[in-house]
DNA sequence: CTGAAAGCGCTTACAG
DNA sequence: CTGAAAGCGCTTACAG
């Protein structure tokens, strides 16, 4: 690998002067600035980006941490993060917080020690205080992205979890159902906690039995949702309706109904949360609150940009709202 | 941020003894390696690891470039290689290729540049000479996956795109179809191009009709898949059987028979390649051909491990082959 | 067991 | 417009 000092020698001029013909810094007289890269062609320079990020203590690169690699809307949100950062001629790293927050934690420091210029942090696993205290402990700028967090948690693209959640059930309710069944992860993440306390709610809120109607699944796929709903057929508890705490244990629910001879929406109607692409393509259709996770992370993006380059954030924290996706997975009730 | 000075100074020690006690390397004694743990607490020290890969001119990490940040396996891949990553200790650094091959070789250098003890290069747009001369011009090694290459471009894990297709198209054959069209992109990466020709292939041999039979979608989503098929259902060529690139595609045009009041599998039979989790839980259920991404991703990871250790490589290059998964979309033609 | 010194490949005041 | 020198924060022979 050649250097800056091998192709200075081959010009017969000065690192420095190298150096700011490479970065367009300073003055370099058109000649020697036109022998430098020369040179750096003959010799198939590329600077030591290493090295230039612990002179000038930043790397022009954005980092992401991602609180598992395999939740239902990861992808679309790197989708989104790395269209924009290419536009901003940033990199992206991304990493995996392994669904657990000591190594979400670590995968923090990880970017921060690689001094990534911003760190773009989707943790599901972190509790409130965790975030605080670690922001406190690097110097790099965070955005939170995806949880509604206190002020002192820095940058937050929120969403609003309880409020999807109220909207989908009260679709239900509005439909005329009054057996509800609420199937997904024990509600011990923030984001299932939230999505869990809404159902209860609203039930109650409507005097509507809310006691054990919570089956649960392991985790937010098809299989969890498959699975979860056999369970439900077993104990025989009546039911004309399914709040899903995702569009995948949707999905696997209404598999399992199908398997077992229930017919969607005729006899069972289900709804799901998160609006994944699939979801306009199962039969039936599935009705569920768009989960605006491309918005959201484009303006985490934009956030992340103005403080890479050390500019005032004109649009700080937001908590973005689902909207409610009316397909045909859900109808009245059979009476 | 305490830097190694700091902690040398208030242990009083030099810091090349901080740094074999922070590293395990060479000897130290027990007093002072444990005053310089303290101080290491004391002052919330972190290794500048931009520092350390300079000096040792490695980064113990394993950079990912994806040609893509949605084609329908990059889920799994990553997933996958993560949790190798993670036991064996090193980061994880993925990156985008913007699905462009000038992008890919972009993702390459940024990742050759941060000095990634090996690079997982999961390319579609590169040519095959493209990869012969960049893996030439950068030391960092590169485990190809997911296309079939020659020796000379290096460590590959392959997948025979041509079988898997040839297996799907043979089912539908075998179950006694004659009417079968191909509903793909164009065939103008190695990907598309391979399964497009073992199709025009499998019919010519079988004597069927082979001409105009591909329905171009734009990609490989479901939604391109949707279109094409509507597309398909306007031109009213006969057909009994639809031979789809994609499970997504597979999935789309599933729906798009459905909305026109077409029955699956009883009037049409619809067979796809990938095998997605979803397509066991879509209905019908899709038969497909298995793609065993994540056996290949361990086994390009385990070269990938080898390799940043310096160690003989026990298990090359590998050709994968893909598997008939039956299920429900695909029964004999409806005479 | 420990230290002084050189080196990794860049950048950036400072001086001219 | 250009160069000499110090510095970024580490590691690693070498010498003791």
């Amino acid at each position: 690998m050649a250097t800056i000092n091998d192709i200075s020698k081959m010009v017969g001029v000065s690192k420095a002067t190298v150096s700011r013909a490479i970065n367009g810094t300073g003055q370099v007289s058109k000649e020697t600035k036109k022998a430098i890269f020369e040179a750096m062609d003959a010799l198939n320079f590329r600077p030591n980006s290493l090295a230039q990020a612990l002179a000038t203590n930043k790397s022009n690169s954005i980092g992401i941490v991602l609180s598992d690699f395999d939740g239902n809307y990861f992808g679309r949100l790197l989708k989104q993060a790395s269209q924009t950062a290419e536009k901003t001629g940033k990199q992206l790293i991304v990493t995996d917080g392994h669904n657990c927050a000591k190594r979400e934690k670590e995968a923090i420091h990880f970017l921060a020690d690689r001094k990534c210029d911003v760190i773009i942090l989707y943790t599901r696993k972190m509790s409130v205080s965790d975030i605080i205290s670690l922001k406190r402990s690097i110097s790099t700028p965070i955005v939170n992205v995806g949880r509604d967090l206190p002020a002192s948690a820095g940058y937050t693209v929120g969403f609003d979890h309880t409020h999807a959640a109220q909207i989908a059930i009260t679709h239900l309710i509005d439909l005329g159902h009054k057996d509800i069944i609420y199937i997904g992860p024990e509600p011990t993440t923030p984001t299932t906690r939230l999505r869990f306390q809404a159902f209860e709610e609203k039930l109650e809120q409507h005097q509507l039995v809310a006691q054990d109607r919570h089956i649960i699944c392991p985790d937010f796929t098809v299989y969890g949702g498959y699975d979860a709903c056999q369970q439900l057929l077993k104990v025989k508890v009546p039911f004309s309706a399914i709040f899903a705490a995702s569009d995948d244990i949707a999905i696997g629910v209404m598999k399992a109904l199908s398997d077992a001879g229930i017919k969607v929406p005729e006899d069972v109607s289900v709804v799901g949360i998160d609006n994944q692409e699939k979801s306009a393509f199962v039969t039936p259709s599935l009705t569920t609150v768009e989960l605006p996770i491309k918005a959201m992370t484009l303006h985490a993006m934009q956030i992340a940009q103005e403080l890479a380059e050390g500019k005032q954030v004109t649009n700080g924290s937001k908590l973005f709202t689902g909207e409610l996706i009316v397909r045909h997975s859900a109808t009245p009730p059979n009476t």
